[in-house]
RNA sequence: GCGCCCGUAGCUCAGUUGGAUAGAGCGUCUGCCUUCUAAGCAGAGGGUCGGGAGUUCGAAUCUCCCCGGGCGCGCCA
């Protein structure tokens, strides 16, 4: 709602100037640091000023008089040095708020027509989840459910590098190290804790390959090669981890109600001829050359294009460097002929557009989370029933950490080189920082600091080296500690709604505490602060909603919620200063979405997670003010009710935005 | 060496395209539960926004330089 509002008073005065003054101007809006100020504050006439050479505040005098009425503002006034400060119609703001929240999702956008992919988890598919994959996801799943709140049409993409070295790492630690047979294996893979098991094992291989650098390239070669064929013993073993694994990932993932429509699998890149295609179009189009000199002949590479800025080329600025090899140039092929990450990436890239003329086979994945579906590609035949996942899409959103940067770059080059410049500027890189641990967490751990290390405020985990926070570790201490606090304050409870609430409780605590850190924040993590469920946390948010859902439960109790509330009391609760703090509450509540704007223009889910904690505390300082149910006016109760359910409503919607639940009770 | 990111209260972080007196949580201290759940609320204290110069009516925000930290630049992904 407060965005319909400013986006019409930005209209307003951009037309009103460009009227009056023959000056087109982008409009800025501010919020007032006080609610006294009113709700939105332009300090266009500065501006305005400077180009007509004339004193702030006298044009914003003008301006405020001159300016017809706008629907939905009660007025605009003139403040401080030349600010056009704008006060909404509160009433009007009200029934508005009302209105829409009566329409439901129905009152939404019309859907549209475009498709967006966003790709978020992409997990090597040889151990266990860690914290810094749940940022990844939580990342990404937050983004879908903005996007979808939206009216968008999104997609969501899981790739699966079922193919690569780290897959071939744990593959040799199977039949080299610990020797198992494929039969073996089958029957452990269907275990619990698989991931587990490999999590340990890859580090060992890890170790072991340590120990002799020449023995580690060549098992690794001839294992990768065997897997990227689709032959023998070692592909056979290398399909059994990834696809088990994967399996462990959704069903961790399903713990944080996140879900995947499409799991692409690297084999189908590679099976499926994609690469080719793509190899052929890179050659034709010169994207690629063919390196005859220097320490990178034999090899196709990309070379490294200095940025084209507005039109204008920046010097080339490399005719030095040129003579011998330039640092940036990216392998694309090695000179043994096979592909590099990058290369396969552009192939998965230029279908996602529809660019690449080719298309996977689906297939249902079988074994999805309970009561939900997934597919995945397939060099087989095409289930009949499969969405059509290969439509080009207009934007995508690759959820990728930020040490990843510049081969997304290289990616979005190939994309420009091929000429198409539309794509490479949809394909988004969704960067994020890494989740690092604080010292004392990795001392919990068991993880032995240098010195230096214990100075640092953080340490990076590995899971090369088996060291890291696995995601279902940490979501079973969050569900131990909240069940714990459930059963203590909710004795009354059935046993399966206190698992039921206190795994709600630990979801929005795990979910909010990865969210409200903007993306370029590294994550220092430490038990004690995810474990916190005070101040601002997913806790303290679902716990203003319980607060709302108790006065209403108990408000229908004595009958005190069918009062029908009239015009007039609403416009005189709201009024003047005493209305202040009621309208403060009201203007929040309607405020999400200028938050969910906010998080789209930047891709920062943040936005989201600072609006759903502002509300809540705005809530929870009105609760401590009225005590609702026992308002002695009638009218003023039923105003007090109301515009707890729309505080309610707009707070849910917040929360399931994050993928967080509100409990009835907690 | 080149490129990207970061530096804001004791700690962890917000601060939207430059805007009004720089905010929040945690921690510390002081209060508030016979009243809709105290996973809460109120109050106090806490700042050369890393430093310097510049652009501007106006800079935490933009530009340049410097200091400090992180990451990337591999025939790994």
């Amino acid at each position: 709602m407060y965005q319909v509002l400013t986006n019409r008073l930005r209209e307003a005065l951009a037309g009103h100037i460009h009227e009056k003054y023959g000056v087109e101007l982008a409009i800025v809006l501010e919020r007032p640091p006080k609610i006294e100020m009113g709700e939105a504050a332009s300090p266009v006439c500065f501006e305005l000023a400077k180009r007509l050479k004339r004193a702030p505040r006298q044009i914003a005098q003008e301006i405020a008089n001159g300016l017809g009425k706008i629907e939905g503002i009660a007025r605009v006034e003139v403040a401080g040095g030349g600010y056009l400060n704008a006060f909404f119609d509160r009433r009007g703001f009200w029934e508005a708020l009302r209105q829409a929240e009566a329409k439901g999702p129905a009152g939404m956008p019309a859907l549209r027509t475009e498709k967006i992919i966003v790709e978020h988890t992409s997990i090597n598919p040889n151990k266990a989840a860690h914290i810094g994959h749940v940022r990844n996801s939580v990342l990404g799943d937050t983004m879908v459910r903005i996007l979808r709140h939206t009216g968008n049409r999104v997609q969501i993409q899981n790739y699966i590098d079922n193919t690569g070295v780290q897959v071939a790492d744990v593959v040799i630690g199977f039949l080299q190290m610990e020797k198992v047979t494929p039969v073996w294996l089958k029957n452990r893979a269907m275990e619990p804790k698989f991931d587990y098991y490999c999590w340990d094992l890859y580090a060992k291989a890890t170790n072991f390959f340590a120990e002799d650098k020449a023995r580690a390239e060549k098992l690794r070669g001839a294992t990768l090669r065997a897997i990227e064929e689709g032959q023998g013993e070692d592909a056979e073993v290398a399909q059994v981890v990834a696809d088990a694994i994967v399996t462990c990932h959704l069903r961790t993932m399903a713990r944080l109600e996140i879900h995947y429509d499409l799991l692409a699998r690297e084999s189908e890149i590679l099976h499926l001829h994609f690469w080719d295609a793509a190899f052929e179009m890179l050659k034709k189009s010169g994207a690629i050359q063919l390196a005859t000199t220097g320490k990178m002949a034999g090899c196709w590479i990309m070379p490294w294009k200095e940025e084209v800025k507005e039109g204008k080329k920046v010097e080339e600025k490399n005719e030095k460097a040129e003579d011998d090899e330039n640092m940036q140039d990216k392998i694309i092929v090695r000179s043994n002929g096979t592909v590099t990450y990058v290369g396969k990436d552009i192939a998965y890239q230029l279908w996602k557009f529809g660019l690449l003329g080719k298309d996977f086979h689906y297939r249902k994945w079988p074994n999805a989370p309970e009561g939900h579906t997934v597919w995945a590609t397939t060099s087989d035949k095409d289930d009949p029933g499969a969405p059509h996942f290969g439509e080009p899409a207009a934007t995508v959103y690759n959820v990728i950490d930020a040490r990843q940067a510049y081969l997304q770059k290289v990616v979005a080059m190939g994309l420009q080189a091929l000429g198409h410049g539309k794509a490479a500027e949809q394909s988004i890189h969704l960067s994020y920082e890494i989740v690092a641990l604080t010292p004392r967490c990795a001392a919990e751990m068991g993880y032995e600091l240098s010195p230096e290390e214990a100075k640092k405020p953080y340490v990076e985990v590995s899971g090369r080296k088996g060291f890291g926070v696995k995601a279902d570790d940490l979501l079973d201490k969050l569900e131990e500690a909240t069940l714990a606090e459930v059963q203590q304050r909710h004795a009354e409870m059935r046993a399966d709604e206190q698992k039921r609430t206190a795994h709600a409780i630990a979801v929005g605590a795990l979910r909010f505490f990865l969210l409200k850190f903007t993306r370029s924040s590294i994550i220092a993590f430490d038990f004690k602060d995810a474990l916190s469920f005070e101040g601002e946390t997913g806790p303290y948010c679902q716990y203003a909603v319980v607060r709302i859902r108790g006065i209403r439960r108990k408000g229908a109790e004595v009958g005190a919620t069918n009062v029908e509330v009239t015009a007039e009391n609403v416009g005189q609760f709201l009024a003047g200063v005493e209305g202040n703090g009621l309208w403060q509450l009201l203007a929040a509540a309607g405020s999400l979405d200028y938050a969910v704007d906010a998080a789209i223009a930047t891709q920062e889910p943040a936005f989201v997670a600072k609006y759903a904690f502002q509300l809540a505390q705005e809530f929870n300082n009105f609760y401590h003010k009225h005590h609702i149910l026992t308002e002695a006016d009638e009218q003023k109760r039923a105003f007090l009710l109301r515009l707890t359910e729309l505080v309610e409503a707009q707070l849910v919607r917040a929360l399931s935005l994050m993928g967080i639940e509100a409990p009835e009770k907690m």
